[in-house]
DNA sequence: CGACAAGTTGATGTTACTCAAAAGTGGTGG
DNA sequence: CCACCACTTTTGAGTAACATCAACTTGTCG
């Protein structure tokens, strides 16, 4: 059962920032320091309530969560996807108009993201990136719902999970874990579990790609990313 | 032909602002300069570069812009609209990791936003509601294109505007300019022109709403808020 | 073993897309 | 004023993608 694991390597949380920023060795240290408060929230719980006053920002260390929008009818879609090493509820301003909460979709493990004094250096930094970054990959998950199929949906997400995870977690780029149920696919994909179902059947028969077991094992990068670059937007990209 | 006018009334952009946060007279008096200083973008133009290191954050005076993503193969998707009193290219980080550029729909007229000082006082204060408030909206779309049909997409996205536009332009809540093509609105719903065409003949049909000639007629707010509201967010929840 | 969640399958229904063309709209120049 | 053009809106017929409903199977864990 070599599953790869869902947890941040030791110190990854300092990694992860430290791609985005340059960091202090203070800052590495408070990073460190951290981790000593870490805490625990099991699958399905909340982990920030929605509209809530900020509590304090979190650093995802393991597990997976979302943002979720869920109608009264049951339909529900998940906003946005939360792997380890991403921030929950940096907010920029002192008061947020309108913020989502955040839930866990395995059991998680956080701890406080340690904020700089006057706003500035390299943590501060690393947090505005990670907030950018969480910005375009809302524009993507829009561009996915509103103008891909099915099958181009599964190939984008799964092709943006494997940026996202494996420089995070040193899995290799075309085999990590992938913890979600089809259900949760589906609402993260704005689909049905069955459709889900069928289509990624579809796609272990092309030998494109097999998700299964908790993990995603990409067969075919190149043809992968070929499905998906002839929708790769011509406007340039970061 | 009284058809309401798209344009930020008078001191409108101080107006919108001003509804987000407290405003001193100098930044009030910060903002009626920067109007001395507006210039025009033709419609189809684009605004802001993709990818642009942020050149100068604007405030759009008057006509409607979005952000977009094209596809190689001509599908587009419109991530966001931006409307008479928006901020474009509000950057909160001194890099921005990954933006996404403007382009003008209609014509528009914008001036650069003024910014404060040391980034304190009431109008940092609104511009950072603003951003949040865009946020919020990146949501609701995101919820509207996974989870809504044809016909709830586009009560929602009309009840949205509707809410956006008609504060800052001062017209009455139930009717407000709407300068896009449908071909546009698709674009928007990610649906298909033909297919907005028959939804809003429906909408017409059942006396709820009318979009023609460029202003849309809320004519039965009640029953299109329930429409909407049968989705309206519990918010979390496993 | 039994129970419960997750994954799988089949049959059927509906929403929304595609293609193609007609009718309406507005602007421009002769 | 009319003819012409480009663009937008509208209409119809056929189709494809995805949803729905309802089992049934597999795996996991106590």
């Amino acid at each position: 059962m070599a599953e790869p694991s869902s947890d941040l390597p030791e110190g990854g949380a300092a990694a992860r920032l430290g791609m985005l920023a340059p960091l202090d060795p203070e800052e590495r240290h408070l990073l460190d320091r951290a981790r000593d408060l870490k805490y625990q929230v099991a699958a399905h719980q909340i982990i920030v309530e929605d509209g809530c006053p900020v509590s304090s920002p979190s650093i995802l260390l393991s597990g997976w969560a979302c943002r979720t929008r869920v109608f009264l009818d049951g339909r529900r879609q998940i906003l946005s996807l939360l792997v380890p090493g991403d921030l929950i509820g940096i907010c920029r301003q002192s008061r947020p108009v309108a913020a989502t909460g955040a839930i866990a979709l395995t059991d998680v493990t956080l701890c406080p993201a340690p904020m700089p004094e006057h706003g500035k250096g390299g943590l501060a930094e690393a947090y505005a990136r990670s907030g950018a970054l969480e910005e375009f990959y809302l524009f993507r998950q829009i561009a996915r719902l509103g103008r891909m199929s099915a099958y181009e949906r599964i190939a984008d997400l799964m092709l943006e999970i494997g940026e996202r995870v494996s420089a995070v977690l040193r899995t290799p780029h075309d085999r990590f874990p992938f913890p979600l149920t089809q259900e949760t696919l589906a609402d993260l994909l704005g689909l049905t579990s069955v459709h889900v179902n069928r289509t990624l059947q579809l796609f272990r028969r092309q030998g494109l790609l097999d998700v299964r077991g908790g993990t995603v094992h990409i067969r075919d990068l190149a043809r992968l990313a070929d499905l998906v670059e002839h929708r790769r937007a011509l406007v340039s990209e970061a």
